[in-house]
DNA sequence: ACGAAGTCTTGATAATTATCAAGGAATGGG
DNA sequence: CCCATTCCTTGATAATTATCAAGACTTCGT
């Protein structure tokens, strides 16, 4: 890996402030890989290895326990996965796996620990990202816990809208099953939430939805811009 | 606030490799109040103006939306809480209330930011405490997500019990109607669910919790310590 | 010590969500 | 292009969880 391979990855909040040595030390130490479509990256219990980073394509984020799964995030490029375990030099809480064929850049964890001691400004990156991503889950766990799954889905149905230009129509960014189960839900239960949403302007047709009418949905929705706002 | 007065502050991990004259000159900006019991000190939405850490008492997390309340977590001495938002300068997203009289430390934000931003080892202190944060709200991401209300029950007697020495007996650390939030279940709930657990062994009288067998409750539970388990 | 307020439990019922089953629609590999 | 597979939807039913109501038990302040 060269440093110039990927100008999006060095601009991104983690990396931007990083010194140029030690980024292309990261990099050097980097392997770039090409990953057909439902490959498990990583497994749950394994120690960190790695830090992931999405150049193409998309990751799912899960979880396993007893016989059930549930899709904890998703990870689209130029994202970056698998931090706090890489830090915590601890075993991963959460399994991966591609949902697409994918390019996946790999920093194995010694490095980054070895560039989080060296470069001071890499360090702070780092707090910031952490933060951030912390308050991201502790949104999502809001939102499981404090409302129902039409809810749930009302909003995400409005965040998707809002990020896709909020022009009356938007298209779902995964599988019907995979939302479902991001939102903390059954397929059929989101299949029937999609139709108790009817009355209120949501008119779905495969994966794109048509929202008629904001204001009932926004109504029932009670959108939150501290469980829904990605920056708040 | 003088330096010395809270050894087991200084001794937090946040702080510990922090340097002397800045720890110092945090402390001095820093106010130690006493709260009664049931105060409100922050509120979700408002700007993250102080970092907070318990000295005496407790302190329940909790987040509103809707009409519904979910309480999101407890903070015993020594704690920190709403790091996250300090260094982000955002607003809080929970809320947090003394459930006893409490003695809080208080940091203005700006020179916890400004301390982040001098001392090196601090921000390197930091990148931990997120880190674990962060993996401590997937857990319970993960719990919420992947058991029912029983389990969650099951496996929460289970660690309360292992902390408190594993003979046999525990007391439950808050009221019930705070660990059914916590568990995100009704008190009434909480209630059936304690009663479905005493064929496995559980004995219920007040806040004492007696486990007389404890096989069975785990093969109900079925721990798992990639969410159970604090540190993994 | 007493009354008031809040907590906990139980019962009855309702709402929500999951499971199982089956048919139809969409998708992808050959 | 077609077949096979997977995905999605719908129906019927069951399990889980919440709500409402009432009574018993605690706790706390006066």
């Amino acid at each position: 890996m060269r440093t110039t391979d990927f100008p999006q990855v060095r601009s991104l909040r983690l990396f931007e402030s990083m010194s140029e040595s030690n980024f292309e030390t990261l990099m050097q130490a980097a392997y770039l890989q090409t990953f057909p479509s439902q490959l498990e990256l990583i497994h749950e219990g394994d120690p960190a290895d790695f830090l992931y980073i999405v150049i193409e394509g998309c990751v799912e984020l899960y979880a396993r326990s007893n016989g059930r799964e549930s899709t904890m995030g998703m990870v689209r490029p130029i994202g970056t996965f698998i931090l706090a375990a890489v830090l915590k030099d601890a075993v991963y809480l959460m399994s991966a796996r591609t949902c697409q064929k994918s390019k996946i850049l790999l920093i194995p964890s010694e490095n980054v620990r070895e560039a989080f001691e060296k470069d001071e400004a890499f360090a702070r990156s780092i707090v910031l990202e952490l933060a951030s991503c912390y308050r991201g889950v502790v949104k999502e766990h809001k939102d499981i816990k404090l409302r129902t799954a039409v809810e749930r889905l009302a909003n995400r149905l409005l965040r998707y809208h809002a990020d896709q230009g909020g022009n009356g129509s938007l298209e779902l960014p995964y599988d019907k099953r995979t939302i479902a189960s991001l939102l903390g839900m059954t397929p059929e239960n989101l299949s029937r939430a999609f139709n108790t949403l009817k009355p209120y302007g949501v008119e779905v047709d495969g994966a794109v939805v048509k929202l008629s009418d904001l204001k009932p949905l926004e109504t029932l929705a009670k959108p939150n811009p501290l469980i829904d706002e990605r920056d708040a």
